[in-house]
DNA sequence: CAGTCAAATCTTGCATACAAGATCATTGAC
DNA sequence: GTCAATGATCTTGTATGCAAGATTTGACTG
C-alpha cells in the first residue's frame, strides 16, 4: 500500500546530498550570520548586559550596515533565546526572571542528564579522549584558580558530553541552551569555591561516564547542573537584598 | 474625563494620505507574526511538504504583503527547526533525513520522559483535569477510528503532560519540538492499528502519572515516543525502497 | 505644583529598489 | 548525442524610503 505516493524523494536525496544542514547556520550570505555572531558573542561575553536594549540604528552605524540584516541577525538571536523582541518597542538582552532561571536550569539539568545517559552507553575512544582533554583544560584553570579560563574549559566539558551521545540533534539543542544559560554561568562561577566543587562534580561524572554508568552518571550531572541553579539563585538574591538595602539608605 | 474626545485633524489627515498604498491593508504592525503563523500551520498541517520550496516573492503574492515581512517569518521558521534556509538558494520546508529523524525522535522521548517524571511530582488537580480531559478526547477519536482526528487529541494529550511539569520552559521547548515533529507523526500514525496502540500507551501513561509514579511513567513515555520514532523509519524505509524502484523503472 | 494631553521626535515595521549570486537555456565543440 | 561554456533570467541579500506606533517634551489645567 502506498501511504504517501507524492512525498518527493528526488528532491530529498539532492537535499541530503548537497547540504549538511546540521552541523548548523540557519544564515545567509555575508552581512547577517557575522553580525549575528558578532552580537551573540557580545552577549554571551557580556560585553552586553541582560535587559539592555539594542537599538537597530544604532547597532547599523557600530557595524557600517543598513538595519536590515541588524534586524534579521536580532530575529535570529530572539528565536534562540538570546535576545527579547518587544513589537514597535525594540530588542533587548534576554533578562531571565528568577523564575525562569530555575526553569531555565531545570530543563538543562534533565537534557544533560539525558545526555550522559546515553553518552555512557555509547561513547567510542575519541570521544573518551576528548572527554578527558577537556577535564585535563578545566583541571588547568582550577589549580591557576582562574575563573575566566575555568569558564570556556568548563563550557568545552559540557560540550564534549552533548558530543559523546552521537546525537547531533540532541547536541545541538544542548550547545544552544548552554549559550542561552552562559551570561548566567558566568556570574554564577564567581561565587568563592564554587569553581573547586564544579571540579570535584565534573570528576565523579567524568568516574561514572567512563565506568560506563550511564544512570550515575546521568545523576551525577543532573546534580551538578542544579547544583549551579541553585547557587546562582542565591547569589541573585543576595545581590537583590544589597541593591535593596542601597535603594533603602539612598 | 472626556467621553467624546475632539475630533483628530491631525490623525484624520494622515489617513487619509496613508489611503495611497492601494490594495494593502492599512493596519500595520501585524504581518510578520501573522504570517509566521499562517506558514507554521501549513507546514504541521502537511499543506506544504517536507522539501518543498518557499519562494519569497510567491509567498508576498499570497499573502499580500512585500518580501520583508515573508523573510523574518522564514527566519523565525528556521530558528525554530521548520524550515530551512540555504544561503542565496532560498526556504525550504525543513525535511529531516532518516538519521536527523532517529535523532529528534530521541530528543523528543527524553525531553517528554523528564516531562513524566517532573508531573508525576508536581502536578495539581486541575493538571489531572485537563489530562484526564485530553485523555478523553483521544478516546473518542480513536473509537471514531478517525486518525486525522486522533493527531491534534494526541498532541494536546501530550501538551497536557508538559503543561503539568509546571516549567513553563520546559514545556515550551517540548511544544517547539513537538511542532517541529508534527509533519513527520502525521505521516507516522497511518501505519495501520497504530492509532490503537499509541492510545494504549496512553492509558499506561496516565495511569502511572496519576498513581505518582515517575519512573514508571518516564519509562513509558519514552518507550512510547522511541516507538512512534521506529515505526516511522520503517515507513520511510518502505517509501524509499518504492522510491527507489521507481526510479530504476524510470 | 502635580497631573494631563497634544504635538514634536524617535524608532520600528513594512515597501520598494537594486546589485550580486544562483539557475536555466542556448549555443557550440567534440 | 553528451557535455561545457556563456549569456539571459530569476531570486536572494542588502540598502533606502516612508508611515504608524512609541516616547518624550512642553504647555496648560485644576
Amino acid at each position: 500500500m502506498i501511504l504517501y505516493a507524492r512525498f518527493d524523494w528526488l528532491h530529498f536525496y539532492r537535499l541530503l546530498n548537497s547540504y549538511h544542514h546540521f552541523g548548523r547556520p540557519i544564515v545567509r550570505g555575508e552581512a547577517t550570520p557575522r553580525l549575528r555572531e558578532a552580537l551573540e558573542d557580545d552577549i554571551v561575553a557580556g560585553r552586553l548586559r541582560p535587559g539592555q536594549r539594542l537599538d537597530e540604528v544604532g547597532l547599523a552605524e557600530r557595524f557600517n550596515v543598513s538595519r536590515t540584516p541588524i534586524r534579521e541577525a536580532l530575529i535570529q538571536l530572539a528565536s534562540s533565546g538570546l535576545v527579547e523582541i518587544r513589537p514597535r518597542r525594540g530588542a533587548f538582552v534576554l533578562l531571565l526572571g528568577p523564575r525562569e532561571l530555575i526553569e531555565s536550569f531545570e530543563l538543562m539539568a534533565e537534557i544533560e542528564a539525558a545526555c550522559a545517559r546515553l553518552a555512557a552507553r555509547r561513547m567510542g575512544d575519541e570521544d573518551r579522549a576528548a572527554l578527558e582533554s577537556a577535564h585535563h583544560a578545566c583541571e588547568d584553570a582550577v589549580r591557576a584558580g582562574d575563573p575566566e579560563a575555568y569558564y570556556p574549559t568548563n563550557a568545552a566539558f559540557h560540550a564534549a558530553i552533548y558530543a559523546a551521545t552521537g546525537n547531533r540533534v540532541l547536541a545541538a539543542e544542548a550547545l544552544r541552551l548552554q549559550r542561552r544559560l552562559q551570561p548566567y554561568r558566568r556570574l554564577q562561577l564567581r561565587v568563592p569555591r564554587r569553581m573547586d566543587a564544579s571540579f570535584a562534580e565534573h570528576e565523579a561524572i567524568l568516574a561514572a561516564l567512563l565506568a560506563g554508568d550511564g544512570e550515575a552518571a546521568a545523576q551525577a550531572l543532573r546534580a551538578h547542573v542544579l547544583v549551579q541553579g541553585e547557587r546562582f539563585m542565591s547569589l541573585i538574591t543576595a545581590l537583590q537584598d544589597e541593591a535593596d538595602v542601597v535603594a533603602r539608605a539612598g
